[in-house]
RNA sequence: GCCACUAUAGUUAAGUGAUAUAACAGUUGAUUCGUAAUCAUCAGUCACAAGUUUGAUUCUUGUUAGUGGCACCA
């Protein structure tokens, strides 16, 4: 017998051998029906897998992420026997489960598959789920592993199989098919009720680009069709916060062939929306001793050399202008750190002026590749909210944790909730990518993962995602369709003081090596303003937004006393316009509620008497008339509640 | 850059081997209006280039740009 821990401490006794479906049977046949897979000890397993040992037992249903991931991995071996069955001939690469749904890549020889397809396989699918065939799963040796795939011909799993050490290779077998798998598994085909193959994309075999390029088959299923038919309807609700969506209704950015891909146009209402953030950021920037500065758009090639870059992207930037008679060759800049560290150079530095805090919104201009453009989140000129800081080594620890708050102030400022800080870190094999010293590195990881662990983040370790000088602290958010992206980074330098040969005189009167350390807290302003699109769907805060009112008037007749109202409203800091089109009120409301405009003063026959305004609030409606000065509280207390959630302490120096 | 797909007016779309349709936006005029679309009027386009064809917006090829991935991201 052995002894079987369940979730809530209890504790059954089974027979040696007994799977957890059996388990999940003795405790109700409902549940049994249920069961995907199960967690024993911590790891999931199948829940057709015997169990020999006492254990830690939990059942896993579709309402556990665990018990998606095995039915969506499952479903992918559903997908590679449908593939099988409708093109013989096909050969698998692998087919994961992702975080939301699964995918397949396939080698379809010189034949390949079209989107039009999709639902014939799809039909497939279903055809072989409806089968019920169990998931079973077989220990093999390495030997009979080889055998079986080179019969079969797919040199994809040859190769997997090679990377796997002898007695650890299992196979999956459902009906007539055969993976190699690590598994778990779902106990059969039957769970899958609802299919959708998403897409079709290229992936090159083992993610890189020297090896050939398989189709990637993206697809998602469900145990009952109406989550399905939720999931799709939650995807188009995402489709509609996209910030390329919203930035063209909005009249925010627009992008330009002429003037060519990936360098974005702000318009008149973008741009304001960049400049508030530029001004919210400098405040806060200055309260931290931040010491604006600014560099041209170009510098000599060695200043690259000498920082380094020119070595790591000279290849993969813009080409050099060449001036005409001396042929020096300038690049266009891809960083804002080398010119800073010029300003540092300038004049001597004692231990008592760092740290030394330099600011700039600097435009910077990168050669990406064409495919990975993607709206305003990757560009090709953008905006840094850049900073450099110099300080002692003592000071490296404080700094980071002062530079976190900054971070934190503008995350909670505009309400971002749902974000994870990345500690990136050195490849933990290859180190031939990176340029520093052992102990430096060593020194500037420890700091970082102190300084995070200190500021109470929620945070995930990533190896070899270091910058090539060194390790940072990237804050990554969400967009509305799920895709992450960096926003606030934050990294620690010992490589850049070093090859501009930085000092400052200590307290020794010897002279010592200041620590660098880059921050943006938004990262680049255009990244930040895409993703803050799709947090807030178009409805900025209102402290941001570019128009606060719209200032309606019932008629003509009482446009003079719209703008007098608009005028008075200025003054107090509110911004906004008169719409005095010639149109009907209800119109007039309509545009601007789709304009997403925060508030609309409302003036006709009434509020001219009284000297008043009718407010209406985006998505409320009607909230009753006021004076002009309430109006105006209305707008401070809602401003100020926006920024009680943020804090900067101030810098006492 | 690689794989696949897409490109029709400012926007969103319909459609065709004989130069094309609608809605909204825009123009002009009427209307002076009380909380999500007043009526009428006018105007404007088949991404670019080459080819096939009596004839191409439609078919083919190339270019450019966009979309979904992959790879890349100082």
């Amino acid at each position: 017998m052995i002894k079987i821990t369940l979730p809530d401490g209890s504790i059954r006794e089974y027979e040696k051998g007994t799977t957890s479906l059996q388990v999940a049977l003795s405790i109700s046949e409902g549940l049994a029906r249920n069961v995907l897979a199960a967690k024993i000890n911590g790891e999931v397993w199948d829940a057709t897998r015997p169990l020999n040992e006492d254990c830690n037992l939990t059942l896993l249903t579709w309402n556990d992420t665990d018990g998606k991931q095995t039915m969506w991995h499952s479903s992918a071996h559903l997908l590679a026997e449908a593939l099988e069955a409708l093109y013989p001939g096909v050969k698998l690469g692998i087919g994961p489960a992702i975080e939301s749904g699964f995918y397949y890549d396939v080698d379809f020889g010189d034949k390949p598959i079209t989107p039009e397809e999709l639902p014939k396989i799809e039909a497939k699918m279903q055809e072989l789920a409806n089968k019920k065939s169990e998931y079973v799963r077989k220990e093999v040796s390495k030997a009979d592993a080889i055998k079986y795939f080179t019969e079969k011909g797919d040199q994809y799993k040859l190769e997997l199989i090679d990377g796997l050490p002898d007695g650890e290779i299992t196979f999956y077998t459902q009906g007539n098919f055969t993976d190699l798998c690590r598994g778990p598994h779902m106990p059969n085909t039957g769970f899958v009720k609802a299919i959708k193959l998403m897409n079709i994309a290229g992936a090159y075999w083992r993610g890189n680009e020297k090896n050939k390029m398989l189709t990637r088959i993206y697809g998602i299923t469900f145990p009952k069709d109406k989550e399905l038919k939720e999931y799709l309807v939650l995807l188009e609700e995402a489709k509609k916060r996209d910030h390329r969506k919203l930035g063209k209704e909005l009249e925010l950015f627009h992008f330009s062939e002429k003037v060519g891909m990936g360098l974005p146009l702000w318009l008149p209402k973008g741009a304001a929306l960049r400049e508030r953030l530029i001004q919210f950021m400098q405040r806060a920037q200055i309260k931290s001793g931040y010491l604006p500065v600014a560099t041209p758009h170009i510098a000599l090639k060695d200043l690259y050399v000498c920082s380094g870059h020119y070595e790591k992207y000279g290849a993969d930037s813009f080409q050099p202008i060449k001036t005409p008679r001396e042929n020096e060759e300038f690049f266009l800049k891809p960083m804002n750190c080398p010119h800073h560290c010029e300003i540092y150079k300038a004049s001597p530095k004692s231990y008592k002026d760092l740290p030394v805090r330099y600011a700039e919104f600097g435009t910077v201009y990168r050669y990406e590749q064409a495919g990975e453009l993607h709206g305003l989140t990757r560009v090709r000129g953008f905006t840094q909210d850049d900073a450099h800081l110099f300080v002692r080594p003592d000071q490296v620890k404080e700094e980071f944790c002062k530079v976190i708050d900054l971070v934190l102030h503008v995350l909670n400022a505009l309400d971002f909730k749902d974000y994870t800080a990345q500690i990136s870190l050195r490849d933990k094999e290859d180190r031939s990518k990176y340029i520093g010293t052992e102990a430096n590195w060593t020194l500037a990881e420890q700091a970082i993962i102190e300084s995070a662990a200190e500021k109470g983040l929620r945070t995930v370790t990533e190896y070899g995602e270091a910058a090539f000088y060194g390790p940072k602290l990237d804050f990554m958010v969400k967009d509305a369709i799920g895709r992450k992206w960096q926003l606030g980074t934050i990294q620690v330098d010992y490589n850049l003081p070093e090859r501009f040969e930085l000092e400052y005189t200590g307290s020794d009167n010897q002279k010592h090596r200041p620590v660098m350390i880059h921050r943006a807290p938004f990262g680049s302003l255009e990244r930040f303003i895409a993703v803050l699109i799709e947090h807030c769907g178009g409805n900025f805060p209102l402290w941001l937004t570019p128009d606060q009112i719209a200032i309606l008037p019932i008629s003509e007749r009482f446009n003079d006393y719209a703008h007098e109202v608009l005028q008075l409203l200025n003054n107090y800091d509110i911004r906004g316009y008169v719409d005095d089109r010639d149109e009907k009120i209800g119109r007039k409301i309509r545009d601007n509620e789709m304009k997403k405009i925060p508030y609309m003063l409302i003036v006709g026959e009434k509020e001219v008497a009284d000297r008043k305004v009718a407010v209406r609030k985006h998505g409320q409606g009607d909230v009753g008339i006021f004076s002009m000065e309430e109006f105006s509280d209305i707008i401070k207390n809602e401003i100020e509640n926006d920024f009680k959630k943020g804090t900067v302490k101030e810098e006492v120096k």
